[in-house]
DNA sequence: TATAGTATTGAATCCGAGC
DNA sequence: CGCTCGGATTCAATACTAT
């Protein structure tokens, strides 16, 4: 059900102690107007324009009063900040729900387009987890620590060493070994969930949508198929759409008449972006592995992915052009690695190409386009150097 | 210099404007049950709801307005919160420093070990950055790009064409027009940084301690070299270790002499502190030898932890004796590096000694005992392959 | 069809012009 | 001088195309 009015108002005919699990992303007290056209030319706006901090308070408490009343005695509700009022509204849940029904802090964090911002590029939003009362309903997510991504300190598996001493395991190659985790671990405060991408075809054309994937994390911790989700600022309903999805009832109610129509027409159709990123992980996109992200990691470069002919561009151009980087992978001849990097730097115009190689003795030189820089790796180098010392001892004592 | 003081007292006798930079990681209110007045119909003047936290506020704002009057008009402050009292604090700095002087609310998360609680593990601490003034000082940190980023993108200019739309840049010949210099993306607000291990923590005895990549960031995106860093509430004087590590001034202060003398104590030889003094556990200074980690990684040997002359040992003997290799420090000159490897290496017994160093000309060779074997650094070799390249390009074009 | 590689998209920010 | 407005720039992650 979706209403076209104030929240106020709708939440006023309803029951007490009716609904499980309230999300809102009330309008922030950023003073500022969104405004988004969607491809159609359609523009979508709403302001954030209040006269004072006091107004958007009492605003926000008598709504936040109307909630507690509505939301049954285990129920939960989760709040959606920005930094700019974050402080307040937290003052006026505690000040409603009481700082003891307090449960988490949890930080949405994502990667986003850069700017040219003059500080830390803002990459997080807050939403504050409080329940009715001591006694409330929360479902476990649990999540495997996947053993290809950053191995943390804490998961790695331990034993006692020769002397004694507690050390990290590692296996015969001297590779850490990670902790076995059967279950899962239970997921933090902190989410990292990929923000909306520009491209992506869940989006609605209106301003602030959240992804469902973020919402369908508060849905599952919070309630059980067939409980009742309320979004009493539902903007384009991403939390009615993934309280379908997940078989909850939903009640939604904005103020604005687009963002109810545009809510409705997503839950006739309910879409959920299948994002590769969402699927596999950022892992899939790093095909490099450790022993060879640790050269690179050497050299002041941009680590290039999904390129066969080059894994890296050093930061530095010469003669006004990118300079790229290739480590011979172990399936790849020489030759092949080479001419992967020549025909890869020309397209992409490169004035040089470097070529990290396994073996050392390379009689045919010749042939190496002069573009083309070959280093060995320090293995090699040493292996080299070693050897000839070892010859000229032997030969030495054969003299002698 | 560390003070054993209440930090009023010690900034009450700072000059106004002398301070570059505050990091204070106050004490916490952790009193868990402060009962607040429901304040109904009350306006939002928050000191008449926090009566039982007033005493701790008052505290803080007395000594967050002296920070206020010692900060340089250029300076920042950063304030390290948990959540129990995080809201109040920030109001208490947009009082003090004004929201217009709000930069960052920095998220500072880590995994931990997960516990049985019921909800979600807390994995995050918050740090508010606010600055004196509307223009201060901001170093930007760079990192890589995101690995889902083409490379294109790294390497084309783009621009608008007429219908607005988006496009790669070409140029009147219809040719591609290669990006600037790209330097990396700046750093977001969101800082994933591994906390100290238990065994660390249990070992310092100081619960507090942050890890020191956390305070390097602040010191470094905040100040310069030579400038000056004030922690009022120093603890086991991580700050203050950051910022001589860094080349920092710093002033600490802590009311607890057991802290005080802890804090002199890791002062007094930063680098040894890790393992004798504190035994805080390799994890703390884990950054200042990750590259170096990067290039040992390389190489089938076994690292050798707190020898000067030697970071690691083949696992391959060369005359049935093992071989040493050492990374040249930044701080060690040429033949210092050189002597420490040899006399370790024929100390220990080694056959050889292999040595990584940063330059690649070495005239003075012949002063080289035999058995070490100089390697230079891939950045070296390649910065020296460029060079000769440019050189015999430029000489060509000069010849022309 | 699967995968490598290419072209878009748009919010956030700064900067300079215009008032 | 302070404001708004348009233009330029940024890059994550998609959709799309070629192989």
């Amino acid at each position: 059900m979706i209403y076209n009015s104030d929240c106020l108002e709708v939440m006023k005919e309803l029951a007490d102690a009716s609904i499980d699990m309230i999300y809102l992303d009330p309008p922030f007290y950023s003073q500022k107007k969104h405004s988004l056209a969607n491809s159609k030319g359609k523009k979508y706006e709403f302001s954030d324009i209040w006269t004072s901090l006091n107004q958007y308070l009492d605003f926000m408490r008598v709504r936040i009063t109307e909630m507690k009343r509505i939301l049954k005695q285990n129920g939960s509700i989760f709040l959606h900040c920005d930094t700019s009022a974050s402080h307040y509204l937290r003052i006026l849940l505690d000040d409603i729900f009481g700082q003891n029904n307090f449960r988490s802090e949890i930080i949405w964090s994502y990667k986003r387009w850069s700017n040219s911002r003059k500080g830390l590029l803002p990459a997080h939003q807050t939403i504050f987890y409080y329940t009715k009362g001591k006694s409330y309903k929360f479902n476990r997510i649990l999540r495997n620590y996947s053993a290809t991504t950053n191995i943390d300190q804490i998961l790695q598996e331990r034993e006692r060493n020769k002397t004694g001493k507690s050390v990290y395991k590692r296996d015969e190659f001297g590779k850490i070994v990670a902790a076995k985790e059967k279950k899962g671990v239970p997921i933090s405060d902190v989410w990292e969930i990929p923000f909306l991408n520009p491209k992506a075809k869940e989006r609605t054309g209106y301003p602030t949508q959240k992804p469902i994937e973020l919402l369908e994390r508060i849905i599952k911790i919070s309630t059980d198929e067939g409980d009742c989700v309320l979004d009493p600022f539902c903007g384009s309903g991403t939390t009615l759409v993934s309280a379908k999805l997940l078989g909850r009832k939903y009640i939604g109610i904005d103020i604005n008449k687009d963002a109810v129509d545009i809510s409705q027409k997503r839950l006739e159709e309910p879409y959920k972006t299948k994002s590769v990123l969402l699927q596999v992980g950022e892992d899939a996109y790093k095909t490099k592995t450790e022993e060879e992200l640790s050269i690179l990691k050497q050299f002041d470069c941009e680590i290039v992915q999904r390129n066969k002919g080059i894994d890296a561009l050093l930061r530095k151009h010469y003669f006004n052009r990118p300079v790229a980087v290739k480590i011979q992978r172990a399936h790849e001849s020489f030759f092949e690695a080479v001419n992967l990097l020549n025909n890869a730097s020309i397209k992409k115009g490169c004035s040089y190409g470097i070529l990290i190689t396994y073996e050392t003795k390379r009689s045919d030189q010749y042939s190496i386009p002069s573009n083309i820089i070959i280093i060995n790796r320090y293995s090699a180098q040493i292996e080299m150097e070693l050897k000839e010392r070892v010859i000229s001892v032997i030969k030495q004592a054969a003299s002698e």
